[in-house]
DNA sequence: AATGGGACCTGCGCGC
DNA sequence: TGCGCGCAGGTCCCAT
């Protein structure tokens, strides 16, 4: 599922292939994934237009264009974001539900199974609801920040570090890797945690995050890279999707839990 | 304020 | 073989 590094590589992916093309044609052969504006005007408009700047926010992919507006997607948990390989082949993917044309003949497709995915074209990306809402990118955050928007949160840790006003671009995988290597329990509430704690937590995001985007992302169910290969960080996990499986550290079993209605897998020695 | 649940979707793997 | 069910999780929204 795509989190900060997946989206990250994809528009680093991107940055290489289309910066400066121009869109010839959008199909879109299923209208639910345009959620602004209607089908028919996101096809008109986008027409002509030049990819100027590739930009992500949180788990939200910016193109902008040359007339000012911006392409935006959101992947959510299965769409897909790769280039086609034959122009005018819907058939890439069956989950194929727009390709845009680009000049030079590039085809970008945009594949979602489950239709969760969200493409809009706005004037102004700054003022979408979903932007204002968003907290502060990992890699722009200091400790000093960080460490004061602990402090008052009764919540549980690992749904805090899911929460995109709190932090943007953490899910539920890396909420999980970056706990085990920070060594605490998911479910400790946060503003009970030491200095000590805090610190590892804030070391932690930023090297689970920067190593998986050295690693093209983590490739579970639908999730690829741009060329359609897969990313090479699921070797590392160190806990998510390993339950009953022995920790890479203590040799106990890792646990797997429901909290908030989401997988939680940890190791009950390794993380106090 | 925090938490829990449902809604949105569909493929997959399970038990029977 | 095939059915029905629960599960997967990002985000929004509502209720408690």
């Amino acid at each position: 599922m795509p989190e900060l590094p997946e989206v990250e590589t994809i528009k680093r992916d991107l940055q290489k292939v289309i910066l400066g093309r121009k869109i010839t044609k959008v199909c879109i052969y299923n209208p639910a994934v345009i959620r602004q504006p209607l089908p028919s005007a996101f096809k008109k408009h986008l027409k002509g237009l030049v990819v100027k700047t590739i930009l992500r926010r949180g788990k939200l992919l910016i193109l902008e264009l040359s007339n000012g507006s911006a392409l935006t997607v959101h992947l959510r948990m299965t769409g897909q974001l790769v280039l086609g390989q034959k122009p005018g082949n819907p058939g890439g993917s069956k989950a194929s539900r727009v390709t845009f044309h680009l000049s030079g003949g590039r085809i970008l497709d945009f594949n979602d199974q489950r239709l969760f995915g969200e493409l809009r074209l706005v004037d102004d990306w700054r003022k979408i609801k979903f932007i204002q809402g968003l907290g502060p990118e990992p890699f722009d955050l200091t400790y000093s920040d960080f460490k004061d928007m602990f402090s008052k949160k009764k919540t549980k840790i690992k749904p805090l570090l899911m929460d995109q006003s709190f932090i943007a671009g953490i899910g539920n995988l890396y909420a999980a890797e970056i706990l085990f290597c920070a060594r605490v329990d998911p479910r400790r509430q946060a503003r009970s945690l030491t200095e000590g704690e805090k610190q590892a937590i804030y070391r932690e995001t930023k090297k689970v995050l920067k190593s998986a985007i050295a690693h093209g992302g983590s490739s579970i169910d639908d999730y690829v890279r741009l060329s359609g290969k897969p990313g090479d960080y699921r070797k590392f996990h160190r806990v998510y999707g390993r339950q009953g499986k022995p920790c890479f550290v203590c040799k106990g079993l890792i646990k797997k839990i429901n909290q908030g209605g989401r997988g939680t897998y940890f190791c009950p020695k390794c993380q106090k």
